[in-house]
Order: structure tokens, then sequence, then C-alpha cells
DNA sequence: CACGAGAGTGAGTGGTCAACCACTCATGGA
DNA sequence: TCCATGAGTGGTTGACCACTCACTCTCGTG
């Protein structure tokens, strides 16, 4: 296998970078346990043996990919909420809700949230990226809308209806049941 | 009738009932993928060979799971319905939402829901299922309350919610983020 | 009581998986 | 020019997976 081009070599951590922007798309569709190291290092372009160089294990690799998705969300809702200063709870929330929904029209974001909640129940490490994402992300928004506990609960219980809508699909036949779920929910 | 140290055999309709019973604890923990069908034999004490003599493949056996789950939910919301009837939708939604609460304090009921949100993604004969199920929860749940759009929406993202704190775990270390999220949500 | 239909299993099969290791090669500094 | 370091891979391994099949055992019925 000889090569046309010198092969360009990466330094590790941008590898790494690289694997968890990539590993993404892997994991959205059949999450944890039905995505395989391989089809991780094809996405990435590396070899599955390297990307047991770059992360310990599957798990830790895993993990990472969530707190990945977790860090875009938290940035996405920060810079909603920096335009939005100074407005009313329900403004800052809507702006908030509605970069949101911009950030994850790209499903696979929003499938992972879905995988990492599933995995969570068994895998600890991820389990434990899970529970401060979301544990940073609540008290967050509490603190840069201002809203009540109602209003805060509200906005991750209309998240998750949309995890519910995004996994039954909604391009397929939809009766007057699936226009309620998704009823004033942002779809871009 | 007589039940000595023989063998009894059962039909193979009681079986399956047995393994569909059984079955539902084996898949809370990993999920559709993360989960073996030596285990789900394991725990209907069958052996796995078996297991496909009475469905026709995993994912057929996995999807009849998740329909016998959906019918769990939709007997208890109809005979919380049936001992409400006649009052205004708050009550029949409350009643509802309280009888949910109490089937489903065996969390593998909901862990069901949850995998089979996950795994809906990519198998098409449990996305069918899950749709199904839903399509006929929402629709049943907006006859027999009566509520408005957004009260029947309300009460399927508190649903979500539920998903999302089981999956978290209520009984590690809570702050008060996971007060939050679970505020008002009844618990047994 | 004999027998056939159906319950139930042991022992595979081919394939795949996570993880590992010995190895090659690219690159920058002396 | 040479070498140390680290990027990156091919090949392998042992466990395990979904699924199959030839076979045995049970029991209701004629």
């Amino acid at each position: 296998m000889s090569k046309e081009r010198a092969r360009q070599l990466s330094t590790a951590e941008e590898r790494r970078e690289t694997v968890l922007r990539t590993a993404i798309g892997a994991f959205a569709a059949r999450g944890y346990w039905g995505t395989t190291t391989t089809e991780v290092a094809k996405a990435a372009g590396i070899s599955q043996a390297y990307v047991y160089r770059l992360f310990p294990s599957k798990e830790a690799l895993f993990a990472a990919v969530v707190e990945h998705c977790f860090v875009q969300v938290r940035a996405s809702l920060e810079s909603a909420a920096a335009e939005a200063t100074g407005s009313s709870p329900e403004v800052v929330l809507k702006t908030m809700g509605d970069a949101y929904a911009r950030l994850i029209s790209n499903n696979d974001l929003m499938l992972i949230q879905l995988h990492a909640q599933a995995a969570a129940v068994s895998e600890p490490a991820v389990r434990e990226v899970v529970r401060r994402g979301y544990a940073r992300l609540v008290e967050y928004v509490r603190g840069a809308s201002g809203g009540s506990e109602e209003q805060i609960q509200q906005f991750f219980a209309v998240g998750m209806l949309c995890h519910l809508i995004v996994s039954m699909g909604t391009d397929e036949t939809d009766g007057p049941w699936m226009r309620t779920l998704a009823a004033g929910v942002t779809h871009y």
C-alpha cells in the first residue's frame, strides 16, 4: 500500500478532538452498545487500534462524546442568554429554547442525549457525565433566566419531549396525536 | 396441574407470556443492543434456543416486550380514568398521573420505555410499536380527560421528565437542580 | 398402551466484538 | 545526517453473539 502523498500526522490532541466530533455521528444511530469502535474509527478516518491509544476504553470514549455534546449545548444556551440579558424570564427562556432548537436541527446531537440517558442506567461513567451535565445545565438556566421552578422544569420537560418526537421520526405519517405532542416546539 | 420434580410442560403461548413478562427485567438495564438473548432465556428459565422457537428474531422479541409494556400502561390509565369519570380534566389527568406513578414504581417498566425510544431510532419494528403505542396513548388520554392540547402535552412532557430522572438515579446525591426537575413528580 | 404432535434442549456455526501488541513510519531537533 | 519520540497500523485473540438444527422427552388421545 504505497501512498502518493506523504501522510500528514496530527498531534494526538487534534486527533482526539476529531474523534469526538465525528463519533457523534457514529453513536447517534445505535447508541453505546449498538455502535462498534470500528465504526467510530472509520468515521474519524483512523484505525480501530488507534482509538484505543486515544481513549482507554469504549466507555471512556462514549462518556467523552457525551460530555462534548453537553459543552456544545451549554455554549449555545450561553450565547443565547447573552443576547437577551435584562429581559424577562419568559423572553430569556424563549431565546434559549430557540437557540437550542437551532443547535439540534442536526438531530445527531439530540440522539446522543437520548442514548446517553439509556447508557446512564448501567454505565457508571456515563451516568456521572449525564448527571453533572444536567446539573450544570439546570443551574445555568435557572441563573441566566431567573425563571420560577415551574418554568425551569417546563423548559427541560419540553426538551425531553423533543427526544421522544425525534426518536419516532418527524418525517413519517403523523396524525393529530403527533401534532398534540409537538405543538409549539420549534423545528428547523 | 400436579407440580412435582418431573418436568412440567407449558403451552407455547404460556411460555411466550412468561418470556414477555420476565424479559422486561432483562432488557431494562442495558436495552436492546446491550442485552443478549441468553440473558433473556435465563430470566425466563428456558434455553436460549427455545427463545428462537417462540420469537422469530431478537428484534421481534424486543418489539413484543415493548408492546407488552404499552398494554400495561394503557390498562393502568384506563382503570384510573374509570374511577374519575365525570370529573374535570385536571382531576382526571391527576388521577391518571398518579396511577402511572404507581405502575412504574417498579422502574423496569419505565426503563423499557426509555430503551424502546433509543432502539426506535434505527430499528423499524421497534419504531412502529413505539409510534403506535404513543398514538393510542395520546388519543386515549385526550378522549378520557377532555383536557386541552396544552394539558395533554404537559402530561406527556412530565412523563418524559420521569425517564430522565429515573435514568440518572434518584438515590444518589441530588442537589437543588434535581429537586427542580423532580418537583411535583409523585414518586412511590 | 402406543403413538404422534408439540415442548424443550445440547451442541454447535459463522461471524463480530473490544482490546492488545509488535511493528512501521513521519517529524523535528542536534 | 542521524536519532529519539510519538503518530499510526496490521494482525491477532479469546470471548461472546444471534441464530440453527438434530435430537429427546412429555402427554393427551384413540
